[in-house]
DNA sequence: AACGCGGGGAG
DNA sequence: CTCCCAGCGTT
């Protein structure tokens, strides 16, 4: 298909479509500036949009400009981030956060190379932005677009696949029109999130049905060709709640790259170890009698995880070393740490449990 | 090319 | 339960 014929078969029925329902009061819309399509971007990022709004106004509220941001101190950007998860995200927001102050005055560039060039910003969230926030021709190539994308041209294969993914790309620029270029990349995403869904496509009221070959060969189901998956492999911790007389809590900071990076957990036995030995080997800790706290299954996307959560009061039997970058806290300063998801349903089980 | 990286919403 | 979401960085 040429390109005018692309424009009157897609993009023209896609833009008309998004005119009268496309998403237009989204928080980063309104209004729609550099910087806060950047944070929404890098929020969005394998993450749904309704999960994202509410991270993102308390994001806006402490962090109103990119200076903001990189004058921050990383344990704030992660406090904001948790529950949110991939926290690499987070921490390559601040890093680049820093570099537009140092090497860009402070502007967030609205060139699509020196956007992937910086941390966090790959090509789709840098034609997001240079689309989005200045209006350029660049198409984004995300979930929606590779759905929208083999649905309407009947791409078999799975679209991660090198070959397929080229092929995606070249036809989502070929798509892309030369004028309304933020409205089109809001459009096609709507598209896919509203109309074009995973499951139980709208096909009736689609404005691409025309012409889009899944729909005429009544095989929509059968794009994007899906992954093969592995069975997930199962891990198990023991988690230790340490906390003394004054209440306070013991806990260490992950190391900066890895699961849960940069954030504060509890500390986590070896398997078999007794938990009062563990204390007093590792932290020169006596402590009362184990108490079971909860336990739970914790389910990542490559693998599933069964915590068991004990908590002991103790006492520092020498001078309490800080070693692992470990810490005791008083509950009013957990609240401004970065925590993983499983952290904070232990601490809010204890604090329930000895208030 | 494959993997690591969170957590939640929808069916 | 399963699928998958406004992907990126590393190996």
């Amino acid at each position: 298909m040429d390109k005018q014929n692309l424009y009157k078969q897609f993009s023209k029925p896609l833009l008309n479509w998004f005119a009268l329902y496309g998403r237009k009061n989204l928080p980063w819309q309104l209004p729609r500036t550099p910087y806060r399509v950047w944070i929404s971007e890098i929020m969005l990022q394998q993450t749904q949009v309704q999960t994202v709004i509410p991270y993102f106004e308390r994001f806006m509220q402490q962090f109103p400009s990119i200076s903001d941001l990189a004058q921050s101190h990383e344990d704030e950007v992660l406090s904001l981030w948790s529950g949110l998860g991939y926290y690499s995200r987070a921490r390559n927001l601040h890093q680049t956060a820093k570099k537009v102050m140092q090497n860009h005055g402070g502007v967030l560039p609205d060139n699509y190379q020196l956007l992937n060039e910086l941390p966090g910003i790959g090509p789709s969230t840098a034609a997001a932005i240079v689309s989005q926030a200045f209006n350029q021709p660049v198409a984004i190539l995300d979930g929606n677009v590779k759905r929208v994308l083999t649905r309407f041209f009947s791409i078999k294969g799975y679209p991660e696949q090198a070959q397929i993914k080229k092929r995606l790309w070249e036809l989502a620029n070929s798509c892309m029109p030369q004028e309304h270029c933020a409205d089109y990349t809001q459009a096609i995403m709507d598209l896919g999130a509203m109309c074009c869904t995973p499951k139980n496509p709208n096909c009736l009221n689609c404005p691409l049905q025309n012409s889009c070959l899944a729909f005429k060969h009544e095989e929509q189901h059968l794009y994007p060709t899906k992954k093969i998956k592995k069975p997930l492999p199962t891990q198990y911790q023991q988690l230790l709640v340490l906390y003394n007389e004054q209440g306070h809590i013991y806990l260490e900071k992950r190391p900066p790259v890895g699961l849960w990076g940069g954030l504060w957990c509890l500390p986590n036995l070896n398997e078999g170890d007794s938990p009062l030995d563990f204390i007093r080997l590792n932290y020169d800790l006596s402590g009362e009698t184990p108490r079971k706290l909860i336990a739970f299954k914790h389910r990542f996307s490559h693998f599933h995880l069964e915590i068991n959560a004990l908590s002991i009061k103790t006492k520092v039997l020498g001078k309490m070393l800080y070693e692992k970058q470990g810490k005791w806290f008083a509950k009013e300063e957990i609240n401004s740490l970065g925590l993983a998801q499983p952290t904070s349903k232990i601490l809010s089980f204890h604090y329930n449990m000895f208030v």
